[in-house]
Parts: C-alpha cells; structure tokens; sequence
RNA sequence: GGAUCUUUGGCAGAGUUGGUCGAAUGCACCGGUCUUGAAAACCGGCGAGGGUUACACCUCCCAGAGUUCGAAUCUCUGAGGGUCCA
C-alpha cells in the first residue's frame, strides 16, 4: 500500500471553498488585481476535478480499510483468506491509479492557486500605478529653501558620509558604504527606531538572514516572485528580502492561544534584493540598493483587530518621522500599485527636497489572512481553530531616512543637522 | 566529519511480539455543579485538515520511499534535536 498524500497542503492558497461558494464575487474581485478570468475558470474546473478524483479515491481506500479489517477477523478465525486476498490485490492496482491522478490534480491546483495575489479590499482604488494612488494626508510642511538643495548623493560625497564607488568595488552595483558619520547615523536611526517601536508595544526580535522556501511560500515571495531573491548555491536557502519573511513565519503551521494574541513584533534586519526589473530606475544614491537596513514592524492578530493594530503601525511609522521632523505623507495604495499578498496597503512617502518629490519611506500592508492560509498561523477562539491575521510595515526603512535626513536638514554650505531625537545615540 | 539515541495532539508524555490506536495520562482550554464572586474540588467535553444538511467516509503520530491484506509501531533515505568521539 503505497503512502497516500498529505493533503495538509490544500489552504496554502487562496481560499477555494470561497471560490466554490462564490466564484463570480471572487474573481471579480481579483479581476481588479489583472487576474485574468479565464484562470479563475480554470481554477475552477481544475477544483471541481480534484474534488471528483478525491471521491473516487476516498471510496476506493474505505473498501481497502474494510477488507483489511475483515482479514483480521478471518485469520483469527483461522478461515481461508485467499478469495479475500484476491479481492484486496485487485483493489489495490485501482488505488494506485487512482491516487496517481488525484495527485497530479493537486499539483495542478496547488500551483495555479499558490501563483493567485490577495483579494484587494473594497477601498482599495482602481489604477495601474503609483500615479494612481490616494494622498489620504499631509504631516509636516515641507521647509523653503533660500538655495537650490542638492540631492543626497551630493550631500553624502561631499560630507564624506557615503562612498558609492567602494561599494560597487567591493560586490557589484547598487551596493555602497557609510563611513563617519554616516555609519554612525545609521546605527543611531536602527536604535531609534527599535527603541521608539518597543516603546510602542512592539516587542523586538532578532532573526535569521537566510530562510527557506517555505518561509518565503509562507508569505507570498515564492513561488511567483524567485528571480527577486538572493539564492544560496547548492542550498534551499534565500537572503531575506524583508524581515516581515522570517517574522511572520516565526508561527508557521503553528496554533495559537487566544489570549497570546495580538502578537506585535519588531526586528531590524538587512534586507536583500535583486531588484531585477528596477534596471535604470533610481541608478544613482541610495534609494535603491540590493543590500539595506530596515527597521520592520510585523503584527500577528485576530480578525477583529486587524484595523485596530493596522492604524497602530501607521501611527508608529509616521511618529518616528514627525519625531525625526521630516515632512510626508500617507498614501492609500491603488490596485496597480498593491503588492502581491496585500489587501490594502498604506504607504508613508517622505519629502525629498533635492528630488523635489515624496518618495516611499514604509509601506503597511494589511494581508488579512492571506500569509495565515499560506503558513498555516491559527489560533484557537474558544472551540474552534481560525486563521490569524498578519500585519507588517516598515518602520522604516534606514537608509532612506538617511536620505531624508540629509536632504532636509542641509544648509547651503553643505553641512547637515543632526535631528534632535537621534543626538543622545551620538553621544551629543 | 564518525558513533549512538531521539522526533507522537496547544504543551508535556504513554504507546515497538504490526490489526479494536487518531492514539493512555497530566497540564492547558471550553461547559456545568458548588461559591456573594474567584480559587480549589467534582462532573462533562476537548488533536488537526478534508468531506456530509447531519452522519458515513478519507487523510495526518518529522518528511519521503518501501515491506505487508493491514504500520505511530518493521526497513531504507533525508531533515531537525540530544549524547559521546574526533
């Protein structure tokens, strides 16, 4: 008797019962996220086939069971087994078969399904790209400058802060060091940020660089989006290109109790990515790096308060940046704009005076129970077991406050304040 | 790197002469009795996923493969953990 397959696996997706239900809702509202119909179909018809596969197997392995039990009574009995035996044999090449193609269903399924991005929320906007996107509001305004400002990399060279050339010297492009001061104000920001966010209820950890696939499966990295990520030859292993990977996996295929919940987490990390597909775009400085430090927020919670905790981290990323004095702006996500396994997602863009624009800082993305289906996070509500609800947003990203630190606070001889809050992590 | 042991339900922990084990027991949890209330005590319930109107039924005792009519229990491979040796 061959090993039958675990179908543990079968909500590592999108949630096919709710599909079965309600198909026309479902791929509606996925169609906003360009998920094709015609998949919708397929996926569909690929569930009901499995369905079918499993009943016929089912039925197979019921009379299996049965027989063997019979066998039993009859040896005890010391009856003749062999007609019996021959009816089990002959079962049994069915079973095999059958197993065969409910296992090539599941497959089928499971990868159409797990390649399927998040249901968008209602509120979500309409739209193809950051263009699209919904300013919900201002904090700070931004300050007058009696010069022109100088852009970052400018700032960075000429105060000695970061060199560009040597990082690209050391490993390949988009890949730079701080020196000074420099490097010292981004231990400063890390520390600020974890303090600030602890201070918040955010209880900080420390995590692995490298996980694996089923980390990134976990939280929607992969299977879709592999080409992004740093591989390890020879290894299932991946350079993490957020915290929010192993944080969040930190409860994979895990049942939680009630009361543990909400679970509010933060983590500094380095995070890595290959940034294909980014090519020409932000080339110079560092707004865009393979390797950079962040400062991450993750939130593990029940249904109920999801929104509660949402704004929470909002609030949190947005107050470090008013505490750093740096002007921005709160930014609801248009479809085009949502990433793959995001419900909604709030973006926090930080004046940059030198490029003249605001430009992404943190982004908050609520999944609802997107990564929970994913990576099997439960918890136990009384009776019965449900998925969690997972939250994370950056809080922030360093080098780009970095960034925003220098362009905002330069003056016209090229010298930089140091913003009040970060003086006591510089001993000043 | 070599040897050896180990991997069971939310947790701890029984269960290897293969069949009535999806799995004792304790804790936790849920419901109840008692109590002004709580605790304690007592009674009852209680692994997970799929499936069904509800049953039935199927799967899961680290993962994969195998032996067998039948595997948590036997064999092989791999992964994690412990101990000893290097």
């Amino acid at each position: 008797m061959p090993k039958t397959y675990s179908h543990n696996s079968r909500n590592k997706m999108i949630d096919l019962k709710l599909l079965q239900k309600d198909f026309d809702t479902l791929s509606t509202k996925l169609a906003r996220k360009g998920v094709d119909a015609s998949l919708m179909q397929n996926l569909q018809t690929k569930n009901e086939e499995l369905r079918a596969a499993k009943q016929v197997f089912e039925a197979l392995q019921a009379s299996q069971n049965a027989m063997s039990k019979e066998f039993g009574v009859y040896k005890r009995e010391g009856k003749d087994v062999s007609q019996l035996k021959a009816k089990v044999d002959a079962n049994k090449i069915e079973i095999t078969t059958a197993l065969d193609i409910q296992r090539e269903r599941q497959e089928e399924l499971e990868k159409m399904a797990m390649a399927i991005p998040n249901i968008p929320d209602d509120s979500v906007p309409d739209g193809a790209d950051e263009e699209d996107n919904i300013e919900i509001g201002k904090i700070l305004t931004p300050k007058e400058f009696s010069f022109t400002p100088k852009e970052h990399w400018e700032l960075a060279e000429e105060n000695g802060w970061i060199d560009f050339e040597r990082g690209v010297k050391l490993a390949t492009s988009r890949f730079s060091v701080s020196f000074g001061m420099g490097a010292r104000l981004e231990r400063a920001l890390i520390n600020f940020m974890l303090d600030f966010n602890r201070e918040r209820g955010f209880e900080e950890v420390s995590v692995p660089a490298l996980v694996n696939r089923a980390a990134l499966e976990g939280t929607g990295q992969l299977p879709k989006f592999e080409d992004d990520l740093y591989k390890m030859d020879g290894q299932e292993l991946f350079l993490i290109p957020t915290a929010e990977v192993p944080v969040t996996n930190l409860y994979q295929d895990e049942i939680l109790v009630s009361d543990e919940l909400p679970k509010k987490m933060t983590a500094y990390t380095s995070c890595f990515r290959k940034e294909a597909g980014a090519a020409g775009r932000d080339t110079r400085g560092m707004i865009r790096q393979h390797q950079f430090h962040k400062v991450e927020l993750v939130a593990i919670v029940k249904p109920e308060e999801n929104a509660k905790v949402f704004d929470e981290m909002v609030s949190c990323a947005s107050d470090i940046l008013t505490a750093l004095e740096l002007p921005h702006r709160l930014v609801n996500l248009c479809t085009g704009d949502l990433g793959f396994g995001a419900a909604h997602t709030t973006d926090i863009e930080v004046w940059l005076p030198g490029q003249n624009q605001y430009r992404e800082i943190s982004s908050i993305s609520n999944t609802r129970d997107f990564q929970a289906r994913r990576a099997k996070i439960r918890y136990k509500d009384g009776k019965k077991n449900s998925f969690v609800n997972t939250l994370n947003g950056s809080s922030l990203a360093v080098g780009r406050t970095l960034v925003a630190i220098m362009e905002n606070n330069q003056n016209e001889d090229g010298s930089i304040d140091i913003p009040d809050v970060l003086k006591p992590y510089l001993g000043m």
